[in-house]
This record gives structure tokens, sequence and C-alpha cells, in this order.
DNA sequence: AAAATATATTTAGCTAAGTAAATATATTTC
DNA sequence: GAAATATATTTACTTAGCTAAATATATTTT
């Protein structure tokens, strides 16, 4: 294999091992950690846009959600439109977003320490033209 | 999430995805290639030398592995030392691996099209330095 | 040689992605 | 307004990674 897709890969899944590592401290892992924060940011949402914004399939958001409301990170409303399901931050994950949002915050400037402001931008640049 | 994280996951699964597609003509997964391909280049291997050389678990390549054998693209047979497991490639395995190999790689040149090999370099330097 | 430790593999069970097809409700077309 | 089509979600099942603990065989220590 092309060394550029074999270490892309490997570190894709380096980091979220290590994600998962510093979510544990929160009883998250990496994909609720990941739906949590597109709903705070946008408030609340539908499954479909949730799945639409992250880029994955519908099957996949439907069960993290529902995990999550299990956790009691969630909670779920019907929407006007009787498909739909709107799902919104539990009082829970509002009082603890901030606190687990630093600890990945933190992670995420660990990793790239290594990194100029100039390189961070270069990478993204070069991983937008593989495709 | 940073940017840069988001890119890199999102374009993993991207690849992944696009893999399978390229393979699903010859009944094959990502991740079975990745250790046919494995195999072939080393020879023969045994359950653990595949796990260390790929960096993942060996629950994951015994599964994988078994998953082969079914589908009968690898035999195993056992080792000197008894505790061991040796792999090594199928006569049909055998057979069809250059034309496998030959959509891989034509599928790889496709995704880096857009980078000059400069920036190949540069991609996988800045990869490294992430960690 | 027996006990302790190490190594190779497996089993069980979890998250996390995917596809294909089913179900329920809305919307559009005839 | 009934039929056809579209959209939102779910169900069932697959690959693919992980951890923790079990099992079998080797190696080292005492």
């Amino acid at each position: 294999m092309n060394p550029l897709f074999h270490e892309l890969f490997q570190k894709s899944r380096y980091l979220t091992n290590e994600i998962n590592l510093t979510l544990k401290k929160h009883n998250l892992y990496a994909s609720q950690w990941t739906v949590l924060y597109c709903i705070q940011k946008h408030g609340e949402m539908s499954l479909t846009q949730i799945w639409k914004y992250l880029n994955v399939e519908a099957p996949t958001i439907t069960r993290t959600v529902y995990r999550l409301v299990e956790l009691g990170w969630v909670d779920i409303r019907p929407g006007k439109d009787r498909r739909e399901k709107i799902v919104h931050l539990s009082e829970k994950a509002s009082q603890d977003f901030q606190t687990i949002k630093d600890s990945i915050f933190e992670f995420e400037n660990r990793m790239v320490a290594g990194l100029t402001k100039e390189e961070e931008a270069i990478f993204i640049e070069l991983l937008r033209k593989i495709k």
C-alpha cells in the first residue's frame, strides 16, 4: 500500500484510541462526544441534520443517539413533522460540557504541538487534495 | 473539534469506503486485503507477526484471518512452536493477487492525482509530526 | 522438577462504521 | 382524493477496531 494511505489510517486509529482514553474519565466514547459537540454547537438537531452534518449514515446516528439517551446525555422530543426526532442536550450534558470540551482541547493541542500554525494549514490543504 | 482532526477522520472514512468499493468486484474488504498484501509481501507470517506489523490488536487479526480462511484466500499451518499458527496465501489468492494489486494501485494513484510527489512527501512528514 | 512468568492465540463483549430493506409519515402527481 | 414518490427513522446484519480475560504452550527461576 502507498505509505501515504498506510500512515493516514494508522494515525486515524491512533488518534481515536487516544481520544477515547482522554474521554474515559468522562465516561464517553469519541463518536458520542462528536455527536454531543455537534448538538451543542447547533442548539438542537434532528437525526437527519446530525448525520448529514457529520457525514455518516443514518443508522450510525440512530444508534449513537439512543445510547446517549440511555446514558442521560441527550433527550429526544418529537418535531412538528411527525417523522422527525429532535435531539437536545440534557441538563447533565449542559453542565459537564465545558469541562469535557476543555480536556479535548488540551488533548488536541498536545497532538499538534509539533506543527506550526502554518504547517497545520498546509496539512489540511493537502488532506483536501486527496479525493 | 479542531478542523485538522475533523478532516483527517472524514478522509480516513472516505478512503476506506472507496477502497471497499474498489475491492467489491474481487469480493474483498479493505482490512482483508491489507492482511493478504502483508502476507504476500513477507512470504508467510504467524498471527503475531501480522498484528505487530499492522499495528492492530491480536483479536482483530484472529478474526480477519479466520474469515480469509473461510473465503479460501489463505491457509493456516502449525509452526514448530506449537502455540503459533503460520498463515500463507492460498493457490487462488496467489493467482488473483496481481490483478487485485493493480486495481488498488490504480485507485491510490487516482486519489493522490491532485498532489505532486513533493506534496505527498510533505504530507507524510506532517502526519508523522502529529503524535 | 515444580512454580512462576512469558508468549501465542482465542473468546466474549463493546464501540463505530457500512449496506439493504422495512416502516411511518409527508408531499407531489394524476 | 387516491396513487406514486419522497423523506425520516429504524431494523437486521456485516466488517473492523478495541479491551479484558481465558487457554495452551514455552521459557525462566528457584
